[in-house]
DNA sequence: GTCGCCAAAGCAAGCGCTTGATTTTTGATG
DNA sequence: CATCAAAAATCAAGCGCTTGCTTTGGCGAC
């Protein structure tokens, strides 16, 4: 309809800078009057990119995912790359399946949360050439490129707090640790803490529960029936600790009086509860940016693609008391 | 590699019981044995179907799209069809934008949030024969496929109730109602009960902002701050209700003592806060699951894809009580 | 006025798959 | 054992775009 071939149109849409002024603008008239989209398999077929990132995250229910992506995507959209979000809800094998789906799909880059996975899939990714990054976990000399924090670390700091505090009936309810290593890295990082001072985690005071609220309530129901009752109960997550809050409350108990409560990510939750819960702060969105930021670089084959360590710090709130206070 | 043709391999995999089960199963176990996957783009390109569908909501910040996503995206993958999703951030053009950039991925399908949009939207959509589906609204005759429920009916309901308990200075935090039928729909609702015994709502009793927990305290504050007090606030949705009880409790008020507090969507928010809110709930999930199905089977161009319309129900909790009470 | 050069546009060969038309194979039947 | 219809496999023509190479044409230098 602009009087020129397929291939300046191409070029056009997507080297403009190689077309001439008049060309150009008659090609851009034309396919604004024929509202003209290209057809994406065709593009897909012919160039061998689609454009698209694909992230395999455990749910969108949870806040902090959700906030990610969101910055995740925005960061990427930027660049004119789409987002694929699929779901495996903390099961390795559901996330291994969803991966190859993506793949399937043609993405070129991958967001993956965690580290702990099927080596097979690691090298299938290598394979394949297709570029990744892992997000929310990180510990020195992770072989892949990661952008997170120190979940081990941020954990003792927080039991580290419980204790000087005065605490030692101490217990902590944690994510389900199969497959996911930033609730491992939680609970050694409580252990680590807790060891200094000849105390441990054991089952009587530590609970594994998923990351839903009933379930953290269920725990802290379970943990708080023993005698003597833990005085600390360090949670995996915020919306653990909103649960366990809920069982205090049902018991006839009060936080932080007769029961300390910590959390975990920061979400606002955290900061509606009553009362409002001492917790982890973790940069959520900033993650999420930074992530994107690497996958395109890693995308783009530069060479500065490096890991990017977040700093978390330990919010406090009044969840948390001194012993017998 | 299994010595067949393309076409042969081309069918096994997507109409297996046309190949005879001696050649499938060999065409099978090349394609194990060479971990071979189908070019996303040619696929695209040949058969004109991308199996993808598209969502653009405001955000995923909100727990309530996320679990509708959630369910939205488990009923598609059902049907081996892929969710690609994008957020407007309540912003009309940019849900514009966004919308064309799904459609020249080449989605089949879209999922939409609510109905307010420009004509000229439609209209590209009813000629480029994309199937969509509103979500989250409802209203008689609307003329788009549509899953949702009557907010309107919703928040009358709620408002009723309110003014049932004996309140009658009462004042509304809204959400942002440009671009947003929902947050339209909810103030009508409220307007309609107050109405019925002669009470209104204007500049002093209404305000109007985004949905986060910081303005919901903000507002709540500005509302507060008039005399004589309103005795109840009713919120367009429960992260505002939490940020003015967040704004009860900074001014040295008790809930629902001093003022009661209505939210509306039925988060696991409203069930940890103290007081537990009252307010209207809303089947995320299912809504999302309702939508998947309506859109596979418009995209399949059966004739029974009718609209379907939900529920609400208002649940009593203990931010609500009696006037004077 | 001619030549040569370079930027701009066009040519044409695929990219990997699907699918209607066509050929080959199979197996039942007389 | 020949015949023939049905079933199974193949053939081959695209789908709409990108891109290396070629052609065209405009312009300055001689």
């Amino acid at each position: 309809m602009a009087g020129v071939s397929t291939a300046t149109v191409s070029r056009v849409l997507n080297e403009p800078e190689r077309v001439s002024a008049k060309t150009r603008s008659r090609v851009e008239a034309a396919v604004a009057h024929f509202d003209y989209t290209p057809h994406f398999g065709g593009r897909a077929l012919a160039s061998n990119r689609t454009n698209t990132v694909g992230a395999v995250i455990p749910t969108m229910e949870n806040a902090i995912f959700a906030r990610g992506l969101q910055a995740l995507q925005e960061a990427l959209a930027e660049d004119g790359v789409t987002l694929v979000v699929a779901t495996s809800n903390y099961d390795p094998e559901r996330e291994a399946r969803q991966i190859r789906a993506l793949l399937g799909r043609g993405v070129d880059g991958l967001v993956l949360i965690g580290e702990a996975r099927d080596p097979a899939l690691y090298e299938t990714l290598e394979r394949r050439g297709v570029p990744f990054v892992l997000v929310w976990s990180w510990r020195p000399d992770c072989p892949w490129p990661c952008v997170g924090f120190d979940n081990r670390a941020a954990a003792r700091a927080m039991a580290q707090r419980v204790l000087d505090l005065g605490h030692r009936r101490i217990a902590m309810i944690a994510g389900v640790t199969r497959g996911n290593d930033r609730a491992v890295a939680r609970v050694d990082g409580v252990r680590d803490a807790l060891a200094a001072r000849g105390l441990r985690l054991d089952e009587t005071n530590l609970v594994e529960t998923p990351y839903h609220l009933d379930a953290g309530e269920h725990a802290a129901q379970q943990l708080l029936s023993a005698t003597p009752r833990p005085t600390a109960i360090v949670c995996g997550n915020d919306v653990l600790a909103a649960g366990a809050l809920l069982a205090i409350r049902s018991l006839g108990l009060t936080a932080p009086a007769d029961v300390s409560v910590t959390g975990f990510d920061d979400i606002d939750l955290a900061y509606v509860l009553d009362p409002p819960l001492t917790t982890v702060h973790v940069p959520h969105r900033r993650m999420g940016a930074a992530a994107a930021r690497l996958l395109l670089r890693l995308r783009a084959r530069e060479d500065d693609a490096t890991s990017v360590v977040f700093e978390t710090a330990l919010v406090e709130r009044s969840s948390l008391a001194p012993l017998g206070k």
